[in-house]
DNA sequence: TGTACATCAGTGAACGCGCGTTCACTGATGTAC
DNA sequence: TGTACATCAGTGAACGCGCGTTCACTGATGTAC
């Protein structure tokens, strides 16, 4: 009985990962718009004709990527302690460990591009464990106006039994981290001097 | 004795200002790597080498584009009352207007890009009245452990006598804010059901 | 007011480039008997 | 184990395109006497 994936199953797996693999290389190097088959091609020591037998085109080649960054953050998360402080921090690695796998999920959106139905699963496959994080927390102070609101538009958080209040909490978490971490990652902070993991872990303070 | 300004120089500078036009409708419908002097030409009824008279070509078209957007920001918050509700509701009304304009300034850098320096002398003439309005607000919080890294890093707030607290209350402002709307302006709320008009409220709210 | 000259906006042709993508093909790899 | 065949990875040529940018030029506008 033969393996179920067969070698050349196998070899095209591993050539599309390698062309990924050159795809990032070269967003990080000269940003995402300017992502070329041609130039990932002779990169790789291949004719550019070559790649459609494993892309069906360059759009094809954005979404997956686009794909695979939102699932690596998934997976972060997947393996980190379900705990809003340990999910903060393992946000900020993620995004700092490849700023433009960042970009490419929460930066500038590309024009007329509408993201596939399996990555907005994804997207709120990554909301998920934030909303349980902060459903441990502590609320003492009085419930804010915007709790009733977002009462009334529970959708997104479909299947999460918890009070309006935790759904206020895990929209502040992730706006107050993606507005240190983006200003950060885009570098406006640099020549200001102050360190910005400190700024970080102090508007994380203020979630806790 | 001839006007200071002569008609030549009056011409140009209005088709100067009629290529920036079309070059921000251009970002506006295909973003800011997809801007093309050809194309704007060809928009304009002109042959493209005849834009070399007004640009030296597409870097300067950019860097200016991007120098006018800090300076429309600038703009804006001198035109409004130094009180962080004010300028908080005016940043939003700014970066919701024209929202490529807004990621010109905040969004995905441009790899390679490095803004000149008079543009990074606009960019802390915006944080000027940021620093002013946070002065004036009442901190009875015990003073949080980033105030005192705040404080031995405070170069970038040159010739404001301000506490610790306020430098912190600054950026606390600028990120959170920042954190709301860059992802409502990348969509990343569409779908979600919620106003973000008002969490934008809420994070004002936690800031006052 | 009229003429001679200088300035300069805009044109069209041309350069080289890299892009995405198609197509017919060669040659190596894997499969079936 | 050996041979015949099918599959499929990769090539090279070609297509049309739009890009930024240069250059020598035409012709209109403004200036000086």
């Amino acid at each position: 009985m033969p393996d179920t994936k067969s070698p050349r199953e196998r070899y095209r797996a591993q050539v599309r990962a390698e062309i990924k693999q050159h795809a990032w290389e070269q967003i990080a190097t000269a940003g995402a718009s300017a992502l070329s088959l041609n130039a990932i091609a002779k990169q790789m020591g291949m004719s550019g004709p070559a790649l459609y037998r494993y892309y069906a085109g360059r759009d094809e080649l954005i979404t997956e990527l686009i794909r695979d960054a939102y699932q690596s953050l998934a997976d972060t998360f997947r393996a980190t302690e379900k705990e809003v402080a340990a999910l903060a921090r393992a946000l900020r690695g993620w995004a700092l460990a490849d700023p433009h796998r960042y970009f490419l999920v929460y930066g500038t959106p590309v024009p007329g591009y509408h993201a596939p139905d399996d990555i907005t699963a994804i997207a709120s496959e990554i909301m998920a464990p934030l909303l349980d994080a902060c459903a441990a927390l502590a609320y003492d102070e009085e419930p804010a106006p915007f709790d009733t609101h977002i009462e009334a538009h529970r959708q997104w958080a479909e299947g999460h039994q918890v009070p309006p209040a935790v759904l206020h909490r895990a929209l502040s978490v992730w706006t107050r981290l993606h507005g240190v971490l983006s200003l950060e990652a885009a570098g406006h902070f640099t020549g200001m001097g102050f360190d910005p993991g400190l700024l970080f872990e102090a508007e994380l303070d203020s979630l806790l």
